[in-house]
DNA sequence: GGCATTGAACTGACCGGTCAGTTCAAAAAG
DNA sequence: CTTTTTGAACTGACCGGTCAGTTCAATGCC
């Protein structure tokens, strides 16, 4: 069963041994020995949880995925209930999405390498997983462009997309050149732009 | 020599080849016969050109690097020298970067997948070339916080990387999912966010 | 012009090694 | 007794890199 706890143990610990695995060194030259060694299991425990190598990278990042779209939804969330703009909850969504890189940087890392290309086996369920993420931003948007917050000439889609990026290469070079700053210290800095206080003294 | 006509035409033949392949499926996922094949050369002739199949993606890497910085370069310099704002710069530079990525789209997808990895061969190539990329955009945002054009509270470093990531993000969207558009629709719309005209009506 | 020589450039069959995936008997866990 | 894990053995495909041999444009010579 799916909901073995036993089961559900073993397959947390390999995806922790892949997604790590994975963001290092890129999917193919992971090999399924390295996967099952470091999460302490044998190789054939890797085949008795997951039909193939490819399976058990794509229930990983629908796994992922399926957390940062509810971390950032929920954020969303509480900031309108909490009375704030929709541009707070856009601030929010930031923050929640500098969390989430900051506590899973290998599944981040592994997503971007992986989003953008094309003829692979599991673009499809990515693709899919994008538009997850995506349109809670999207949906925020368009939220604030109805209620006049925002103004009405902006590409949804697009400002979407480009938040996302945003924060996920300021994220990531966050933690590649600077890791000893704080997630406050990020916040911050990408808030200003958000809010558009950048120009002007 | 390098300079042999002969050779630096398979060497250009090569790195077409490469560049597509190694964007649609990964480094280690591509295979040295299959560069030769779309290059329409011998396997040998990688080799006698390349010492390594790491080192051709290396002198890749440079060589799309060096293009793209040059031309960010140009964007901004012709942009002052028109007597532009150092605003007017930045978003030259957008576009700029836009249309490098409309015409090397494998050449950026390949350049962002592979950028954060850790623990590969050629990250400390990667690493350097990035500081060509982002010490451009890096020199205008201090600049213009220099002539008070910029609120001197802005992060400089950090803003450069959202900035670059916006953009990159941004245009891999664009190309995977709206292919339709164009150069100058997206820039327009980048150039909104970047202006801050976002907010308020 | 015709002919020989040179060597850079290229060729492609081949080799040693690696890896995904399979199988299974036996042990451990519950 | 059932479910899950173990770990070792095996297979067949694939791949990076090598190298002895071939091609051919340029050069020099008569």
């Amino acid at each position: 069963m799916d909901t073995s706890p036993r089961r559900r143990a073993t397959r947390t610990k390999l995806y922790e041994a892949a997604v790590t695995l994975i963001a290092e060194k890129g999917f193919s030259s992971t090999t399924v020995d390295e996967i099952a060694e470091r999460a302490g299991v044998a190789k054939g425990t890797v085949y008795y949880n997951f039909a193939s190598k490819n399976e058990l990278f794509e229930e990983l990042l629908r796994h992922g995925v399926g957390m940062l779209a509810q971390s950032l939804q929920q954020a969303a969330d509480t900031a309108l209930a909490d009375n704030g703009t929709r541009v707070d909850a856009l601030d929010s969504m930031i923050r929640a999405g500098l969390e989430f890189i900051d506590r899973y940087p290998a599944f981040t890392q592994l997503y971007v390498a992986e989003l953008w290309r094309t003829n692979r086996a599991w673009q499809s369920t990515l693709r899919t997983l994008r538009r997850q993420v995506v349109t809670v931003v999207e949906d925020v948007l368009r939220d604030a462009v109805a209620t006049g917050e925002l103004n009405d000439e902006i590409d949804v889609q697009l400002t979407a997309s480009a938040l996302v990026g945003m924060v996920l290469v300021a994220a990531l070079d966050w933690q590649a050149f600077q890791p000893e700053r704080s997630v406050d210290d990020i916040h911050a800095a990408l808030s200003l732009l958000l809010q558009g206080r950048v120009s002007g003294s």
